[in-house]
Order: structure tokens, then sequence, then C-alpha cells
DNA sequence: TGAGAGGGAA
DNA sequence: CTAGATCCCTCTCA
């Protein structure tokens, strides 16, 4: 029976279009969320793909056919597609329909189904990874069920059947690593022992599972702010051994070496960075992605791959694993005998490789919903804010005769921009703010007008220590900032954040930048976002791909657009 | 030994 | 697609 009254249309593409207006709009939201992905947010009506990763994710995590279907069923407007429905089964199916496991030293690939047994190991790039007496033809009989794979072929082998849409479940175990003694201290410095939050102590076991080969690999996605640090550190106090944490800059670094130290019985001594700067290997070591990707000028080798081998690690941490850069892939497919952890707030890449990050690393184990952060009071609420501003008819005309790419920075930088931000200066005169925007040109001119200190790239440390001490104790109630607020940790916290530009689409960067101000707040406890775009251009097509994540991750966008002014 | 500038990379 | 920022290495200067 069709029941129009329902927000959702599945179409037999496997897209699902979402009303953004209709009351049962969050419900669906959060119910396509666990097994589609958001390709979509303009204002009334979302758009999902039911792809067979997000189904394969979805498995991985424990959802069976029937979520899925039930799931969809609840919300359609209409029956649903008979193709539809026996994709999602055929497509689920396939996770777990190969698995590995290990018998003693050898491993072995396993189906249920000889015939599709028989498939794989057919296939020409399938074959080069099996042990050499498992090439041979004559041993394939048709109840074969099976086969041993070269050890070192497991990476290789789990990315390979993910291209012929056989997504492995790999149950083949891990070395345990070098045993490292850690626990939570509980002499914490500042008053209240520290505890874990429920859902922390839930994704730390969910990965772990016992130390059983069902648990050791995997993605867990948690929100900004949800404390991904310290489930890392949960994971650690769970498996006791030495570890190795790969991270996106520095001061990642940094925070990962004060929280050990803050949290942990770890001693200065068992940790240690291995960077630019520092090339300590520790019982418990914090390296960047980029130390590991930089390769000799001379011979064109990764000239610090060897970290990987320099301990036997028990557990490797992919911090921000969204970011992972291809080569720490390839380091990867070799360590798959190490229980590997990646963390982050998307499962979405840039690059698009979000299938190697399924195979190398592991599937999708957790994702806490935003939601249950927002209702338990462990994030601020967030209103949301994209302003269209018109540009002055004399720069229209500019924009309509520029070069392509100019036209981007063209309305990046509308002038009229200027009159929004003082307003809402106006209006947020007690409260904490950061006016954030992609050209240093204007945030001068901002910064200028609005009398406020610009902290850009070339702003030495000591002087962006200086200013973040200024704002976070209340003398400095503005601060103009670039691109570096996409990394710096040690930004403080704001209430208001006023985007006056950003980069071409990057999910990533308003994540980043919305993260700024989302720590709970006194007072009405509320934080604003205010993304501030000319109306009709390039930019506010930019702005809606940004959006996509936030939008994945909850937030509602209120548009509002402002009036052309009199010629 | 450490700070700082400059260049290349992704 | 740009412009901007970061990181790593190397070199120089005290």
């Amino acid at each position: 029976m069709p029941d129009l009254s329902n927000p959702v249309i599945v179409q037999s593409d496997r897209s699902v279009l979402l009303e953004v207006l209709n009351p049962l709009f969050e419900e669906a939201r959060d119910t396509l969320a666990i097994f589609a992905e958001l390709e979509k947010s303009p204002e009334y009506m979302h758009t999902y793909r039911i792809t067979p990763l997000s189904l394969w994710n979805a498995a991985s995590s424990g959802v069976t056919v029937a979520d899925v279907l039930t799931g969809l069923e609840r919300y359609s407007k209409f029956p649903l597609p008979v193709a539809v429905r026996t994709e999602i089964q055929q497509l689920m199916g396939r996770y777990g329909l190969v698995k590995l496991i290990r018998d003693g030293e050898k491993l072995f690939l396993v189906a249920e189904d000889p015939v599709i047994l028989l498939e794989i190991i057919r296939h020409k790039e399938v074959k080069p990874l099996l042990v050499e007496n498992a090439r041979d033809e004559d041993l394939r009989t048709s109840s074969l069920t099976q086969v041993e794979i070269i050890a070192e072929a497991r990476g290789p082998l789990k990315q390979l059947l993910m291209k012929l849409s056989y997504p492995v479940e790999d149950l083949a175990g891990y070395n345990e690593g070098t045993p490292l003694e850690l626990a939570w201290r509980s002499d914490q410095p500042e008053g209240e022992p520290f505890a874990l939050r429920s859902y922390q102590t839930e994704a730390v076991a969910t990965f772990h599972q016992q130390g059983s080969v069902r648990g050791g690999s995997g993605v867990l996605v948690l929100p900004c702010g949800a404390g991904k640090t310290v489930i890392g550190m949960g994971v650690m106090v769970a498996l006791q051994c030495e570890t190795l944490i790969l991270t996106t800059n520095n001061s990642a670094v940094k925070q990962w070496l004060r929280e050990l130290e803050d949290k942990t019985t770890l001693a200065a001594t068992q940790m240690g960075e291995y960077t630019g700067e520092k090339k300590e290997i520790c019982p418990v070591t914090v390296a960047t992605y980029q130390i590991l990707t930089h390769r000799s000028s001379a011979t064109a080798q990764f000239t610090h791959f060897h970290l990987f081998n320099e301990k036997n690690w028990g557990l490797i941490i992919y911090d921000e694993v969204h970011l992972l850069p291809a080569p720490v892939f390839r380091a990867t497919a070799d360590l798959q005998a190490k229980r590997r952890l990646g963390l982050t707030a998307t499962l979405v890449r840039e690059d698009g490789k979000e299938e190697e990050v399924f195979s190398l690393i592991g599937p999708k184990k957790v994702d806490v919903p935003w939601r249950l952060l927002e209702a338990q009071g462990w994030i601020a609420t967030a209103e949301c804010t994209e302003w269209r501003i018109p540009m002055s008819p004399s720069r229209r005309m500019d924009y309509a005769l520029a070069e392509e790419r100019e036209k981007f920075r063209l309305a990046a930088e509308n002038p009229r921009k200027l009159e929004r931000v003082f307003e809402l200066m106006e209006k947020h005169q007690e409260d904490l703010v950061l006016v954030i925007g992609q050209y240093v040109r204007q945030l001068e001119m901002l910064a200028r007008e609005l009398k406020a200190p610009l902290i850009t790239g070339k702003t030495p440390q000591r002087e962006r220590d200086r200013l973040y001490e200024e704002f976070r104790s209340g003398r400095v109630r503005r601060l103009v900032v670039s691109k570096v607020a996409n990394f710096a940790i040690d930004l403080p916290d704001a209430n208001v954040a006023i985007q006056v530009s950003g980069t071409f689409g990057s999910r990533q960067e308003e994540a980043q930048r919305l993260g700024r101000i989302l720590r709970p707040k006194q007072g009405d406890g509320k934080a604003y976002f205010y993304s501030l775009v000319s109306k009709d251009t390039k930019e506010q097509e930019f702005a809606m791909h940004r959006q996509l994540f936030l939008t994945e991750q909850g937030y509602a966008y209120k548009i509002m657009i402002e009036e052309e002014l009199e010629i």
C-alpha cells in the first residue's frame, strides 16, 4: 500500500530520496545513514545511494538484510522495487561468502560454495597468490571448499577480491606483538578520576571482541568531539601491547603524547615521537603520515618505512583514517597480521579509496551517531546558517566575463560579505567569534576593518600561542584565521564561527571548522556557524558539496538569502 | 645543538 | 580547477 505521508522514495537504481520537511525526516535519516551514502543535500530533498560498500560496511557491523529492508519499508512512500530488494539481498549476502582462516602457520581461503571458490581461484590475478600446489589444476575437485594462500598475500588478496566483489571476512587472527603493561591512571592530576563514557566503552569492546579473531581490525566512525584519542587509548589498555600511532600532523602527535601521559600509566620513557623533529622509537611511538610518505630524492625509496618493522607492534592506530595517504595503504597490505584500528569522523574520502580502507584497515565496526552525543550533552547544539549574498552589479558583470578559474575567487571575495560580517558581530558581541577564510588578501582586509588580530600560516608559533591565550582568556573576543584553522588543534574553542570563504568543496574542511565550536558551552550552550557565499555563483555550488558531511552528521542548514540592492 | 630560512612534495 | 598550509629535508649561522 502506498503511504504518501512517508518521507522516502526508493528508486530502482538504488538511489533513495528523502524529504527534508517531512515529520519523519530525522528518524528516516538516522536509519538510512546505517546502510546508505549521502550523495546530495540541498534544502528540500536529500539523495542517498545504497552501494555495495555501504551494504558491506553495514553487514560487518552486524546489520542484517532484514534490518535494511524493514528500515526502507518503514519510511518508503511506495512498495520497494523488486529489483532493489533482490539486489540488497544478493549484495549484502556476498559479505562473508569467502573467509580467510588460519591453521597453524598456514592461511586458507574458504568458501562454503565450491563453485564460488573455483571461480575465484581460476582468476588469473588470484593464481599467483595461492601456494604452489594449490595452483595445480589436478587438485581441483568439484567439492573443494578451501585453498591455501601465500601468507604474505593476505592483504593483496583481500584488495583483489574486493575488486571482484567478494569482500573477504578475515578471521585469520593476529600476532600479539611485544607485550606492554599499561592502565588508566587512577591518580588524576586534576580532581575527578577519569572514566570512559558509555559509548566509548562499547566502542572499545566492539573492536576488541575479547581478543577473538572477530575483533582486532576495523574502523570506528565517531563524530568530532566524541573522544577518538580516548577510545584509541582504551583499545591499547585492552590489548596491552606495543603500539604504533599514525596521525596527520605534528600537533596531533603532541596531542596523543599529552593525552597518553595524562591518562595512562605509561612512563615518559615508554613513549616517543617519530617526526621530522625527532626520531624516537619507543614501545608507544607516534608518527605522522607525512614522514612515512617521504622518499629519498636519490633512490625514490620510502625512507622511513622501516618504522613498521622497528618493533614488533601489536597494534597500529590510524588516526583520521579518511586522510591516510596511498603509500601507507601499500605498506599496510603487508601488515595484515597486525591489529589495526582506524579512527575517523567519516568513511568518505575525497580520493574515493573507501574500498582500500575496508580491505586493508578493516570494515566499519562502530558508528556512533551524532545525535546520541548531543542528547547526552557531550557536544553543543549548533545552529548552521548559509547566507547567500548577492554581488554588486558591476562585480556580477566581472564575474560573467571572467575566466572559469577566476570565477570562484571573484565570488569568494565579494566585498559585500563585509556588511554581513559586521551585522553578525553586532549580534554576537558577547561571544567568542572566529572569522575563517581561504584567501589571505580577503582576511587581511577583514582583520583591518574589524580591528581584530589575524593568524595565517606565516604567523610564527609564538605569536599564535600569544593570540590563542588572549582569546582563551576572553581579552580578545574575535580572531580572523586562515586555513590554519583546518589543522591547528590548539586553536581555542569559540562558540561562533563565520566562514567567509572555503575551498572547492572539501567536506572535511567544513567539518573541521564546525568542530571548532562544538565543545559544550556555558550560557545557552549553543554554537553558531555561518557560511557566507555569493548568491548564484560557483561558490554557492561548492558550498553544497561541503555541506554534505555536516548533513551526514545530522546538522541542518538554514538558508538565508539577502535581497538584491536597488540599482 | 638549535633556530631559522629555503625548496620540494602531495 | 586555486591558493594556502603543512611537513620534511638540507643548509647556514651563531
